[in-house]
DNA sequence: GAATACACCGAACGGTGTACGGTGTTTCTT
DNA sequence: AAGAAACACCGTACACCGTTCGGTGTATTC
């Protein structure tokens, strides 16, 4: 899943920004890329990141593998463009009701939608995309923090930790999420299998987690879906909530 | 890239806790585990995550693809046993110098391992490994916070707030530290591609990052790698200080 | 010495992303 | 009106992937 998006980097700028090019001759195109890219994302959702596959892209979509190529350069410029087309989904930040709100629900929309595309955890990771919903995203999380007082410096690094802790705050939502999933068809084989095994070998070793896992406040074994999910929320709110007490103390400190 | 880890869990588990069983009979071994994982590891970090490919890390070890599978049931798992020989080359975070110092350090050092091995972010976002090194890790990363008033739920919350955010800032600094490493060969031949196609298509929109940019808090363009490795280098300690500053707050609220 | 358990490997299966050449359709040019 | 050009579409093929299978030879055990 090496995708360094070789292929000239200006049609795939074209492709983000200002969409297909129209053909003036020759037959008409029997798909736009709209459909397809969102086709693509649904394949994805179903069936994961790497899963998605131009084969079943081009079957699901009613033509052959080969035609895709005419739409799209490759399958890592079509990433690019799913990741900013859902980008475009999302609604923009709101400084309305001040900064807290604002990156509250920065923080909230970006979790929502990582639960709902899991397999952008692992597209993303590897390279920003330089779409147009994805910097105005950005541009709309930045201002959400003017106007405070701070060095704009500190309001990029605010915005950032922001972000930075969303995402890798998601993979734990997302992995309590997914595991049930996992192994629904086989009444949670996944865990069944492992938790025997693992409290056997944790027995005497790791005196901190069997401790907390006492106090109820963290479990390696005997899970059950809505616990376990439960707790990956609060976990979320409460990492959340210590970066935007920091920030808070930050625009007290420059207010003076 | 799916790698659902169906094979039996039990002999997983087996050779991450007890590592390969020994022969009784049959010609000797000619390699040991160790030296798989380490070459797998090496190799990952050469050519990326996916692009780890058991008939590469077989030629590499002077053996044919198929021998492989008597050492290691399948990739999902060599990948699981990676994982976990990696956490245990970690160095233990030491709570002597109290507990800012001793998160400072486990953020320093995964940072540092995610640096060394890149692809780690693409694999370890699926499901985590219950390995003994990554276990133990957990555990003394939890111990860093005992002893401070704190509630046990409010323990495991500072401490995973503390890893979620290390994740997700990590990957902005192994994208800066990697964008220019993909180009070398060809003078950056990725973001001299882009930046020119950029700029002009952000010609008048987004406000605020041109903003920021002259402000010189940002550059989405004319970037050059020891310059944006710095700042990401600058904005993960910003963002990490702000979570620690969070949790010392907590610290002193819970010391009442 | 025979039986057994095992490491190793060549070949193959079903899958992937993608390149190529050909065919038929539409539009522009003359 | 007729030809040329541009284009969508697709069958096929290539190189690669992870993994399985059957066979072969070796070391230990009985």
């Amino acid at each position: 899943m090496e995708y360094p998006g070789r292929g000239d980097a200006a049609r795939t700028m074209a492709l983000l920004w200002d969409g297909a090019p129209v053909p003036r001759r020759g037959p008409r195109q029997r798909l736009d890329l709209a459909r397809i890219i969102d086709a693509a994302i649904a394949e994805a959702d179903r069936s994961g990141p790497a899963a998605l596959s131009m084969r079943a892209l081009a079957q699901a979509l009613g033509i052959g593998p080969a035609s895709l190529y005419t739409y799209v350069p490759g399958k890592a410029e079509l990433l690019e463009l799913m990741v900013d087309r859902i980008a475009g989904a999302q609604p923009l930040p709101a400084a309305d009701a001040g900064w807290r709100a604002g990156l509250h629900g920065l923080a909230a929309s970006d979790l929502a939608t990582f639960r709902a595309h899991p397999w952008l955890l692992q597209v993303a990771t590897s390279r920003t995309v330089f779409g147009p919903n994805v910097l105005t995203r950005h541009d709309a999380a930045l201002a959400l923090l003017d106007g405070y007082g701070l060095a704009a410096i500190d309001v990029v690094g605010c915005v950032t930790a922001v972000e930075s802790y969303t995402r890798g705050a998601a993979s734990a939502v997302v992995e309590a999420e997914q595991a049930p999933v996992l192994t629904e068809s086989s009444d949670d084989e996944w865990w069944a299998q492992r938790a025997p095994l693992l409290s056997e070998r944790m027995a005497g070793r790791f005196p901190r987690l069997t401790a907390l896992e006492q106090a109820g406040a963290f479990a390696v074994s005997d899970l059950t879906l809505p616990y376990t999910l439960q707790r990956a929320l609060d976990r979320f709110a409460f990492g959340l909530d210590l970066v935007l007490d920091s920030i808070g103390a930050r625009i007290a400190a420059a207010r003076d």
